[in-house]
Order: C-alpha cells, then structure tokens, then sequence
DNA sequence: ATGGCAATAGAGTATTGA
C-alpha cells in the first residue's frame, strides 16, 4: 500500500503530469493540494479512466484539495468542521481501513501578516479536530504541504531563512503540536539523502541550485508508523516541462 | 532593499504563493 502527497499547483495545467506520474507510480492514495478548480472543473472522468476514484473540494483560484484512491472512499468530510474557514483546504475520507486526511495549511506569507495568525490559529484548529479523529481512526495519516519546515536540516539555507515564514519558531510548535498528538513524519523514520526538498522556488534556478524547502509532508498515526517501510521524495517531476514548484511524497506501508 | 517565476483573473496589472 503507498500513499502520498503531491502539491500540483493548478491541477487544470498539471493534469498531464498528475497522470504521467501516476502511470509510472501508481499509488494506492494520493492527495492533492492547490488544485485551484471549482468543482464543476474537477477532471474527474480522466481521473476515474487512469483507474482511480476521486473526491474533491474546490473553489475558484486558490486552494483546494483532493483524494484519488484506487480502493473504495467513504465517510468524506469537507473542512475542519471546529473551524469556520471558506478557504477549502482539508478533505478526509476513510480508506482501506485508514483515516485520510489530505491538508493545505495555509502559507503564512511572512510572520508579521495577518495571514500567518490565520495560519497559526488554523493549525491549532486542526490539532483540535484531529485529537479526536485520532480517537475515532488509530490509523490515521495527515498528509500534504503543511508549508512549515520542520527543522533546519529541511532548509537548503537555515541562516537566510531564520525565523522567516515557514520557518519560524511558532510555526514549528504548531507543527510540533501535531507530532505530540502522536503523529509522526514519515520521511524522519528512515535514513535519508542530505538536502532532500520537496519545494524549491521557480525563480534564481532555485531547483537547478537545490535551494529548497521540505515542507510536504507525510505524518502517521502510531499505528500506521509501525507499518511503514519506506517514505521517499520523487524529484523527477520537477524537472519536466512546466513543473509544480512542488514534487510527490510517497510512503509505502507494509 | 528589491525582484527574481508562475498561475489566476481579466485585459493593466494586482494578488498570492513559499
């Protein structure tokens, strides 16, 4: 069984890769984030003839999210249902026995804006919901961009990006916070390559220079934890033709 | 210090992303 998480960054223009990647790494789950469609847009009977079934939520221009599976979806929940929130950025269903959750944690934009008390306040809301998620689905998996760096091993330059958004101090206690709930990331259970990013700036050739950002992420219920072998970043589809800034993330459970 | 690149909306350029 593999999982994962892929940022596409406008799924109308990334359609082609979402397949292409899926034809060669058929994932049994995969949530998507930035699809930036309303639902009446959603390409769901492409998605449904590459073998998968999807749910969505969607809104015009910014955000939204979605689950391709290829095993059956039930129990689908849209938003955080403690936190009042028109930006559609959490989608949960029950698959295979496990409790899905695919997120777009809000940007943040920098420490001193509104949009990063959104963003904190948004985070200790999902903490909330997911306590008692985690209650009702021991096998739980949070995946998606979480936009937050957990540590400075995850930051192609920790000086640059000191206390700067996605990095701050506060964001990663809001992250933090999740792991205490008994979550844990994937990608840290296994041996991994220095400088792995799974983000990397369109501009300055950030991605030729490996000036990223791990900040998609991979999180399992102890339960879960216990069954996964492997979790790994495909850096591959960041160098086709007109790329997501983002690249897939995927963890293999046993 | 600023913009650098990309997507969107919508017809200039502004907003957002990270």
């Amino acid at each position: 069984m593999k999982i994962a998480t892929w940022n596409v960054n406008s799924l109308k223009v990334r359609l082609s890769h979402l397949l292409q990647w899926l034809s060669t790494h058929p994932v049994d789950i995969l949530c998507l984030q930035e699809t930036k469609l309303t639902d009446d847009k959603f390409p769901v009977s492409k998605i449904n003839a590459a073998g998968y079934q999807v749910v969505f939520s969607g809104q015009k221009t910014y955000n939204g999210v979605a689950i391709l599976s290829k095993l059956p979806i039930t129990d689908v929940v849209k938003n955080n249902p403690l936190f009042d929130d028109p930006q559609q950025r959490i989608l949960a269903a029950t698959i295979g026995g496990m409790r899905i959750v695919c997120a777009y944690v809000p940007n943040g934009q920098s420490v001193d804006s509104d949009k990063y008390a959104y963003k904190l306040s948004w985070l200790a809301a999902l903490r909330e919901w997911l306590a008692g998620e985690m209650t009702a689905h021991p096998a739980l998996a949070l995946l998606g961009d979480y936009n937050i760096a957990p540590e400075d091993r995850d930051v192609h330059d920790p000086v640059e990006w000191a206390g700067q958004i996605h990095c701050s101090d506060r964001e990663r206690a809001a992250l933090a916070a999740l792991t205490d709930l008994g979550l844990q990331d994937a990608f840290r259970l296994f041996e991994q390559p220095e400088k792995s990013y799974s983000w990397w700036d369109y501009r300055m050739l950030g991605f030729r220079r490996n000036r990223g950002l791990r900040i998609d992420h991979i999180l399992l219920s102890r339960a879960l934890a216990a069954r996964c072998t492997a979790c790994e970043i495909d850096r591959e589809p960041r160098k086709w033709e007109q790329p997501s800034d983002h690249v897939p993330v995927t963890a293999t459970l046993a």
